[in-house]
Parts: C-alpha cells; structure tokens; sequence
DNA sequence: CTTGAATATATGCTATTGCATATTTACAAA
DNA sequence: TTTGTAAATATGCAATAGCATATATTCAAG
C-alpha cells in the first residue's frame, strides 16, 4: 500500500488518535479516514498535506539520489 | 502557492520537458498538467506521486523537528 | 458469551479531478 | 509584422474524492 499513507496512520497513531478525533480536526468523516488509510481513495494533494500537518510532519520532494541519504537520517532520529 | 507543485514544476524544468512532453509520460493532457502548475486544480495523491517518479524524485515524509536538518541537506547538495 | 469502543463498510449526494479536444495567449525568432 | 512553439484557458463529460449518515465488523474487557 501507498508508503505516505502507511506512515500518516502510524503517526495518527501515535499520537493516541482515533479516526474519529483526527476527523473532527481535519473535518472530514471518520468514514472518510478510513477508507483513505485502507487504500480505498486516493485523496487530493490538500488533504494529505492537512493530515502530515496535524500530525506534526511535513510532505518534502526529495531527488531520489538523496533519499538513502534522507532516510538513514529520519530512521536514526526517532523522535516523534 | 503549494511548495511541492512548485518544486515539480522546477524539476519539469530541470529536465527540459516541455509540459506536453511530460503529459506523455504520465498519460495526462497538456492541458491538465498546466492546471495543476497554475493551481488552478488539487492533484490526487497518486498524481502527485507519479509526477515525482518521473522527474527522479520521491515524496517523503518528515517530521517537523527534522526539517531544518533535512532542508539543508537538500540546498546542500544541488544535484539534479 | 456480552458489552462497548474503534474501525470498516454502505448508500446517496455534491464537488472536483481528470480526459478529450479545441482554442487562445505569450513570446521568441525570422 | 508574421510565424512557430509552448503554455494557458475553455467546454463537455466520466470517474471519483469527499460529505452526511447509518450500519456492520473487530476486538479487547468484563
């Protein structure tokens, strides 16, 4: 499944929100939260930008020969 | 206007695609991609993401606290 | 088991992306 | 100017995100 929504449920969760309360934040439905963590829609750029927004993160285009770069750095600091 | 479709439309650019071109290779209009860089459209996540692949570049995640760091990484090495 | 809370699924509706195609505008070169 | 090329805009349509609401499923506690 899409890696961007994979890591937006694991961040949701830890922060210790139910879909419910990350709806209510970001105005959309529980039902719709749902549905977009199990693959079922693929939502708009403004909306996956909201919910890394709520979730403390930020959407970053990264030229891929830096990403092994980038990612050694983000799986070193776990914080958050 | 958004940071990501700005920085999509830098990298189009870098490449010396023409927005016809890269419509080919995404199987969208010219019209569309147009669009999409004027704002003048909310591009779906896969979109997005294709858009990124074909320009060598990955959509990533990232915490708040680690954007300085990550930034300038990115302005550091200017390659591709 | 039964209950309750969280998540998943369903339905009908509206708004908008994305498709196809055409036209218009902007701008550079001759 | 005129011509050529890239980008912006326009229109009609199909597919789907997102809204509102309801119901079903999961699963952990009791």
């Amino acid at each position: 499944m899409n890696a961007i929504i994979q890591q937006l449920k694991r961040a949701r969760l830890a922060k210790k929100l139910k879909q419910s309360e990350f709806g209510v934040k970001l105005g959309l439905p529980q039902s719709h939260i749902s549905k977009i963590e199990q693959g079922g829609s693929d939502p708009r750029l403004s909306t996956v930008t909201d919910m890394a927004r709520l979730l403390d993160q930020e959407l970053v285009l990264v030229p891929r020969s830096m990403l092994p770069a980038i990612r050694a750095m983000l799986a070193g600091e776990e914080t958050q």
